[in-house]
DNA sequence: TGAACGCAATGAAACGTTTCAATTTCGTGT
DNA sequence: ACACGAAATTGAAACGTTTCATTGCGTTCA
């Protein structure tokens, strides 16, 4: 029965016109009591529902904000989105989560969905290090903050972690529990994050005087725990096998330690594990998973509140803000000495 | 300088009228070849973005698909989002994902922001088991599909598992180990899921010829890790203590194990453990769990597909498809009978 | 040569709101 | 009784598309 209901349908049952519908609803204190209640009487009856749609043409923005994540399945981007959602709900603003799978391609294709939905504005992280992405949202006007990713702050917001730090935090546990051959997991290289972590590793190598080869990349295409299982398998073929590992992310580093307990190999007495994120199943793992806590909840609320600023705030009078917020190593099981030393037995 | 470009600004770009450019958009193939060519030139020009929103608000529906999930943290639903996304994405609609976190009042929330949306469809797992989400949708006119909860076919399309079947395949195979002292863990009651894994078990308790007091429930607030924790501390009170633990899903079984584990209480040796989803994090936990396993990509896929049919389909035409999934029982060391050291799994 | 036709292109209506200037109604003080 | 300002209500424009009945024009056929 509904869904053809307008505004004008009510204003012939009330018998008023549709602009005090409209003020009913949006300017009830511009309304005598009289007609108020009528109104609402014949809104209720009707079933009437308003047309955003319609709305948002009139205003030139929508009420939705995007958010464009790099992997729904990593609870990670799960968290963040968690903490964005509730932001914005506060402010009465509908959050349209997308998956972009890591694929820059995807990316693009719903940046352009966005822009044809005029969505109020997004929060990415982006899959496309060359700044692509970020140059289609400006050009196109659209108000938007990194996730999980720096930008300077003239052309932008951001919120994110110190990826340098945290990679060079892990690898520094590593090499002072005695590891002088650390293997690095990670995904793709052109996402920032797996380049951040990777060169703060090199950093805590170089800085403890070893050679470049003593933090030995091993590229993943993906970042989710299958890929980690893949690592892992190859990880085992190298020839003097390192006796840690650095993960870009948490699932790599559970898909890893998969592989090498199916292959008898035992963390950390063989072989250390350090991850990254923190997520909640890490503690729960085979082995309790050393990891790189980021707040995750907390970037999202914090990217949130900056696009609210943005878009709703003094107009003109916002100024692009860079937050860099810092890790903290959670250390457990997976990288704790053995009690031996691990550098070259058996 | 985007965001304020038009179709009529396309137009005078172009020197041809504005129904020509939308035409040049839509049906290419009534317009002229020197036209086309030179209305495309100007949209490039311009930089002009259609404005969904106009074009949606024309046609009375808008390119969007809502899917409201139980709890957007639970690799679970995150899977089945990802199954649904990819399968929208082919008939080029938008996916908003939501959270109604299992409050009712959220998902009431969120309901009244689809409709006023006018999104084409919903893919809902409704957190209130008395039918009003189907209620409030229907009388919208709104369609949907139900994900992981069955409706009669004659009430909408559903996509759902045998969660009774499932409930007591878990049982049965804890019965079967010689248990006859089993707790269930499981949050909030009038979750439809929660209940019915729950007669399920109970029916396997009968069936074996036991009182129903073989069967424990034991409330649980949420679904979550953390109220899995809780859970398992109140277990450990528990008088004469239960041999075997089902949970409703793997979040709960893995804070259940945590907190054992804390305890010193092993498992499976003291305590034997089975979990619901089987998600991708059960065979890493710390003792690999077994678990009940959904095909949860298949089910958003299916529930996408379904929906797709309803709303694009030769309209009137379309039935009600009611589609019952049959859930597997992945046996690991969680519950395998202890006697001696497990050995590795996969 | 004129009629009939088909293809391109046009321009205005319609979609459901919000906004705002204009109008009506009301209450009050003189 | 009158005028005046405040309060309440109205009606139409505007938002950016799509759709569709028309118009304009060049071809073909008789």
């Amino acid at each position: 029965m509904a869904g053809k209901v307008g505004i004008k349908d009510v204003a012939r049952q009330a018998g008023v016109s549709v602009g005090t519908v409209s003020n009913v609803i949006n300017n009830p204190e511009l309304v005598s009591d009289d007609t108020r209640i009528r109104v609402r009487a014949a809104i209720e009856r009707l079933g009437y529902v308003r047309s955003d749609t319609a709305r948002q043409l009139r205003a030139g923005q929508s009420r939705i904000v995007a958010m464009l994540v790099l992997d729904l399945a990593n609870p990670f981007f799960a968290e963040v989105a968690k903490g964005a959602e509730r932001a914005l709900r506060d402010a009465d603003l509908g959050v349209m989560v997308c998956n972009s799978a890591g694929s820059t391609s995807e990316e693009s294709e719903y940046l352009s969905l966005f822009a044809e939905q005029r969505v109020r504005g997004v929060l990415v992280t982006p899959a496309d290090t060359s700044g692509r992405a970020v140059e289609t949202l400006r050009s196109r006007g659209i108000p938007f903050v990194l996730v999980d990713r720096s930008l300077p702050a003239d052309q932008g917001c951001s919120v994110s972690i110190d990826d340098v730090l945290g990679g060079s935090m892990a690898v520094r546990h590593l090499l002072s529990a005695g590891h002088r051959r650390i293997a690095y997991v990670g995904g793709p290289m052109h996402l920032a994050q797996v380049r951040d972590r990777y060169a703060g590793g090199l950093e805590a190598v170089r800085e403890a005087g070893l050679g470049d080869d003593a933090f030995l990349p091993l590229d993943s295409d993906r970042l989710d725990v299958s890929a980690g299982r893949d690592a892992g398998a190859r990880l085992l073929g190298l020839a003097p096998r390192p006796t840690a590992v650095f993960c870009a992310n948490d699932l790599l580093a559970l898909g890893v330690l998969q592989s090498l307990y199916a292959a008898g190999v035992r963390v950390p007495h063989d072989i250390a594990l350090v991850g990254y994120d923190d997520i909640e199943f890490a503690a729960a793992a085979a082995v309790p998973l050393t990891s790189v806590r980021q707040p995750a909840a907390r970037i999202g609320r914090t990217a949130a509140e900056l696009l609210l600023q943005e878009t709703d705030g003094a107009e003109a009078a916002h100024t692009h803000q860079r937050i860099v917020l810092q890790p903290e190593l959670v250390v457990r099981d997976s990288s704790r000495a053995a009690a031996s030393a691990p550098a070259s037995n058996t």
